[in-house]
DNA sequence: CCTAGTGTTATAGTTAACTATAACACTAGA
DNA sequence: TCTAGTGTTATAGTTAACTATAACACTAGG
């Protein structure tokens, strides 16, 4: 039921982000549990060692704590240190080269802003340089 | 003198990108020969094989052809082709991650379009959701 | 104690990306 | 003809990502 995964990165930090995702927008929060390492590894058909390595990354960030026996919890504080560093790292190294791509190809920030496929038959005109 | 690779990608697909850019920004034109696959090994220490496997793609697409013993050669009509593939690319696979991004960090897109570091400090204040 | 749920480790195999080294085939120019 | 420049192919090895299968160690609850 979903749109699987993405060839341009590797499934286990897909995974790492998408729990990442799921903590700043509030679905997973403080103190919660994490979907367990076979239940993931299942529901995606994945294999557990590879969602086990997305979940190591965040334990690693010190937003995830390990408890055995028990499942993987998400600490105090994890969402505004990763609102942080996401925003950090957002901004160093991804937005610089999605900017410079729009330039080259003449397309502009303000129309790209509706939610909608705003491929606005406005104009459909030839571009030069 | 480079911003040498990006790990988030394979180099020969990052190769592939640098050709479509000087394209696009009209460094390289249509006619032009691509700067030699063992030139490209040898100033960026990387395999010929991995060149010419990033060459082989733009072939693949039409972009560029190759002439034996002479080198390989910009195709007529390539800059439009590209403009029109990479914006397809970017609006369809690109722009919608980013954007989800954006909004998941807070980020307004108009504090994002002043070119330099706009870390501004005016407002660092907490995020709530 | 037993069971079912956690994370974790071990073993081993596949594939894609990249590497080094060398050789082949072709073309233009001295 | 020779030389230096093209793209291309062959052989072989390394590493990272992912896989299958199985077992280990711990915890909570019946």
């Amino acid at each position: 039921m979903d749109r699987e995964w993405n060839d341009s990165q590797p499934i286990y930090r897909q995974l790492r982000d998408r729990v990442v995702a799921m903590i700043l927008d509030g679905v997973l929060k403080e103190g919660d549990p994490l979907p367990s390492v076979r239940n993931v590894a299942a529901e995606y058909r994945v294999n557990p060692l590879t969602v086990l390595k997305g979940y190591q990354e965040l334990v690693d960030e010190g937003v995830v704590e390990t408890k055995r026996g028990r499942g993987m919890f998400i600490n105090a504080g994890a969402r505004s240190v990763l609102l942080k560093g996401e925003r950090q790292k957002f901004l160093a190294e991804e937005w610089p080269r999605v900017q410079a791509t729009m330039q080259r190809l003449g397309l502009k920030p303000e129309e790209l802003l509706n939610g909608a496929s705003s491929q606005s038959k406005s104009k459909a005109k030839q571009e030069e340089r």
